[in-house]
DNA sequence: CTTGACTTTGAAGTTACTTCAAGGTTGATC
DNA sequence: GATCAACCTTGAAGTAACTTCAAAGTCAAG
């Protein structure tokens, strides 16, 4: 059995987050030791370890949940994991496609401006002051 | 002189975002009618205009507002400005590469699985639940 | 003069946590 | 046994940038 800190060491998270976790009803009630402690084994800090892992992989709390469930039946098929990660993939892909667009804008921006002139007469600032920056 | 929702509307963005905007003092009161509407001019409007395309490039509410002050003096000498975006440039940068690292996980993680079979035999799952996962 | 579309405010909801304050527990040392 | 650091508990508040809500006042058209 570990305490709250050694379960947050092993899976690689802060205590906190195992607390919050645990609120928000992601992860069940930790059994307590009779100081009120919350204690863990092994199966409880794997549990953890996944979640830790699909947070990293960009899933919210709720993907979680749903991934969590799925994966408590084994028998049921397994197409609605596939639609998870599908989903998640494309969301991750939109999200690239507009910081690209972002980047390209602002590596627009930088060369209207070489940071030797007054503020002024600065391209920079007359491009964001721009009624037409919207447009194009 | 224009009402809230035709500045927001000339602006781009909803009411209650400019009043957001002006209670955390990234923008001035507004001037008041004896109704205690507020009321925009031109002038205003292209200032709440500049504050959306700074937010849309994924600046800070904290970095429009370093903008907005470089703006205000236009004779100091603009690097601070080229300086504020080659920052966001770079944060947009890193996170674009994050991102693309995700998303490569997640089509290594589809390739684990067709969708065809038990969630027990989900590779998915398995690389999920998988101790070794945060190695390689 | 009624109706519908607008306006006002402060407060709470959102996401996923983190941080804090105030207090109890544990284990080692003196 | 006392003390001390390092842990644990809880509920509440802070974070970013808004959005949504409720309750109430205002305005313009018909």
């Amino acid at each position: 059995m570990f305490t709250i800190a050694q379960a947050a060491r092993r899976a690689g998270c802060p205590a906190s987050t195992i607390r919050y976790y645990e609120r928000v009803r992601l992860l069940p009630s930790a059994r307590r030791g009779t100081n009120g402690y919350r204690y863990y084994e092994v199966a409880d800090i794997e549990r953890l370890a996944f979640v830790n892992r699909a947070r990293q992989l960009g899933f919210s709390i709720d993907a979680v949940a749903d991934l969590l469930r799925l994966a408590d039946h084994p028998h049921s098929p397994c197409d609605g994991v596939d639609t998870l990660i599908a989903t998640q993939l494309h969301s991750v892909e939109k999200r690239i496609r507009q910081l690209q667009t972002l980047a390209a804008r602002l590596r627009q921006l930088q060369s209207a401006c070489d940071g030797e002139h007054p503020i002024r007469e600065c391209g920079i600032l007359a491009a964001l002051s721009d009624t037409r920056w919207n447009e194009a």
